[in-house]
DNA sequence: AATGAATGAGTCTTCATTCAT
DNA sequence: CATGAATGAAGACTCATTCAT
């Protein structure tokens, strides 16, 4: 099939456009949005400065971009799906090896999207509406499901869900910290998702032992 | 008992030392370091812009010392000394408890610490050497205590204080996106910490159950 | 012949570096370089602020440029391919004539060169190594010539050498101390270096002896 | 004889202005007016920064006063008193001997002078009319004298006036231009100035004649 | 009279953005 | 569409000077 002029242009332009984004992305990631300059993308990108206006309105456009590709990873839409009765574990499993594998390769974009909430409040509460609440309420459904079934013990499930993300979150940011020859990085990934599977699954107690009333 | 004229000078000097120090770590929570004027901080201590150049060298020297304050209060060193038989539910509500509380309290450094490690590879390692390490290495032996008691089931440790420490973390940078009507904001702190004990402790399962074995 | 949209690019460049070259020399020798500031000379060359560090990396890369272009013209190279027998007298009396107009053109760069030579101790020993000390070498040679043919008197050439480009430097910054209105701007500048020339090959002293109008 | 406490403390205030002069001379030599700082001169003073607002106006007037303190050893006052028949030549070598040793010892105001006067217009027309005028006018007398008995060839006075101390004041910025190593500090004061006067006196051409032994 | 912390006007320099070619 | 020189607003930092102690 014949490819069109126009297709042709359009193509070149999305080549274009992808060329920058994943400069800025580079970048961005390596030297943090504020340090890095539109000239050190272009160079990356190996493209002029006038040409990343033609695609992008500002630098600061350019960085919304980085962060809305991102978070539109993230989104849980399709868990409740899943094969129904894959085995509780299996299923915990999978959720958390896609979400620690996304987490740990986007960490820069994490770290952008930190800094960016830090000092945007309208950005933090849209991400937080938009994307935050609502995948959490869909993992929220995820373990209703399962502790309705006595799958799982009664829980505090938003607390439960809470943590859960937050340890996947928390150890990507310790992988970044502790570097190319840190721990995270040397163990293979299916045993950190299976120890952390496990860890989540059943605790780090015996056979249960004492409950937690005792403390308050 | 008087006070010397060079005493009440240097009470002055510190306290002024103190007032700037505020004031950045405020705003700099607020806004984020590259968002942040050296007048603005001047306004928010009171002070004119040359006083806080008599206190630090320059605007990165101020977050230096800011991060560095909060480092130092990251030490898990007199962790080991706990009571040693203070039940071990209370002894882990303890450090989860003092250790979320740390990290709500300081998110907003924890996010320049993110960020400043992110665009200086050598603050990167002397805070994953001088610090992350060696907690990790006082964590690591809390736990080998207890697990050869039999007090915890075997454990992959390292792997364990990474992601229990690890999810200290993302609940504290949760508990930021979600904003001041958040849950994890609107709960009681002692029950926050008493669900996550819980989970820590016991994991999501009911009395075991399946094995993790078959995931792989 | 026709000109490529390279070569006028590169054209108007180079004019652009040497109308800002320009503008800074002249603001310089007025007011002298700390007194200059950056918008001086932006306005003074008809360019913007930032269009100077288009083309010099920083104010005193500037300065450094206009040291290096008058030390450049400060070479006696060719003094010794000077037609051979040209007379004595012509011969020193187009040296003279020579060094003198360069110097007083250039007393304000002389005079920045002065400045930067008491507060860059690295700048002088390269000036002295890499202009100063070449230049009297050829000029003793020049001297040592005329010496061995008899044509001067014995002379300790190394000092008559220094006491010479002494006395042009003195002049020329005598005549700038002057003013527009000072004897040395008022004479015919032939007559200052036909009489300079008789000081140096007669003295003072003496029955008088030839006159100075050989020369011309 | 007592020394009341008015004199006593004239004589404290004397000395503090002495040695706040002493130390803005020397740093300004060696680091030009601009680079050097209030707090550089109080600390080479041993005094504090307030207390140097207390003897001098500002920053500037102490750079006037060092200026004014040196312009007050040029005059040549007292040349025209010179024992009458003291000898031509050891006049000459007199005369250039005090010259010289004042411009070499002072080479570090003579470039502030320089620097000032290149900057403050006002300043320049001043140090001519009042210092330079007639020191001029001095000297130029002392040669008409010296030409009227015949003692010197016809000469064209003003010229040889300025090229003379032109000569003096250039060879003082070539001996700190070669620094401590140069040709120029390691001969003998004695020596230098004895050539400087032979060749005022002689010219390089000639038979040489006589020798300069005689001013010893 | 001595001190030195506080002040803020004044500068250099950077860099996102524009627009003529 | 691509280019990159020109622009100038913005911000870190310096340092002469003041003044309360």
């Amino acid at each position: 099939m014949r490819v069109t002029r126009q297709e042709r242009k359009e193509s070149i332009t999305t080549q274009r456009e992808q060329q920058i984004f994943d400069a800025a992305l580079k970048v961005f990631s390596k030297k943090g949005f504020d340090q890095t300059t539109i000239p050190d993308i272009a160079q990356e990108a190996g493209v002029s400065i006038g040409t990343i206006y033609n695609y992008y309105q500002s630098k600061h456009d350019l960085l919304l971009s980085i962060i809305k590709g991102y978070i539109s990873t993230e989104s849980f839409i399709g868990l409740l799906e899943q094969p129904p009765e894959s085995g509780d574990t299996a299923s915990l499993f999978s959720l958390i090896n896609e979400r620690l594998s996304i987490s740990l390769d986007n960490i820069g974009v994490i770290q952008l999207l930190m800094t960016e909430i830090q000092r945007d409040p309208k950005l933090r509460r849209q991400y937080n509406e938009q994307v935050v609440v609502p995948n959490f309420k869909l993992l929220e459904k995820y373990f209703e499901l399962r502790t309705a079934k006595n799958t799982f013990r009664p829980l505090n499930i938003p607390i439960v869900v809470r943590a859960l993300l937050g340890m996947i979150i928390g150890l990507s940011i310790i992988s970044k910290i502790e570097g190319g020859t840190g721990l995270l990085r040397r163990i293979p990934h299916q045993e950190l998702v299976a120890e952390v599977t496990k860890l989540i699954l059943k605790g780090i107690q015996g056979k249960s032992g004492g409950t937690i009333k005792e403390v308050n």
